[in-house]
DNA sequence: CTGTATCCTAGCCGATACTG
DNA sequence: CAGTATCGGCTAGGATACAG
């Protein structure tokens, strides 16, 4: 067990790498909208929205934002009316997909065993 | 790609795998310490205080509280003067291991890669 | 040594209304 | 359709002091 590169005392949270992926897939929405996209890219912004369901526009648009200036998400802006935007994941997120399908797996098999 | 059963439209972010796992592994220091833990197995209160550095005790011993009610860690308690507790990780936790090496080693290979 | 108890704050997140 | 603007509650997280 290794951990990749992760050595030593702890200064700042943000340099490791758990920090910076926590920074980049955490919060309450960005690993939903992921998967969301992973399944249906490219998607209309509204179509997002309907099946995340509960979400706001502002947390929607907000994520959606992060994760572009991540580079984890591309933004395709239509110019017509009535406007039209396509979202949808880069590169850096595919070899992030397996690991996301991993914690997703884990949550399904020990949610509800305790 | 499936992301195992995670399927429909989000009525509680509780309720979804990643919801669960989030809650389980996320915030700021809980994939720190089980990160430790796995590497140094089982380890005294103050010496992974010492590991991590920054975090404070009450940090420390709240994250652990929490881990230790979602069933990822075990409490050893020696009672003795001065007291001693050891913490280990639980079976639960095996399953997980590879999923958050596989989330170190996408944080060492993309972070500062922008 | 292994924690608690208090107090405090930044910012995440939500509700609602509005806009090009 | 695809968002912003504004207001505000709540709580994760931190500083510090105290305790068994």
């Amino acid at each position: 067990m290794s951990m990749a590169e992760f050595k030593g005392k702890v200064k700042n949270i943000q340099d490791t790498p758990f920090g910076y992926t926590l920074s980049v897939i955490g919060g309450k929405w960005k690993m939903v909208i992921i998967y969301l996209l992973a399944e249906n890219q490219p998607v209309r912004f509204n179509d997002l929205k309907r099946q995340i369901g509960v979400i706001t526009y502002k947390m929607l648009s907000s994520q959606l934002k992060e994760l572009e200036a991540d580079g984890m998400v591309k933004r395709t802006e239509y110019p017509q009316i009535p406007p039209k935007v396509e979202y949808s994941l880069t590169e850096k997120v595919e070899s992030l997909l397996p690991v996301l399908e991993g914690l997703c797996e884990w949550g399904v098999k020990n949610q509800n065993k305790d």
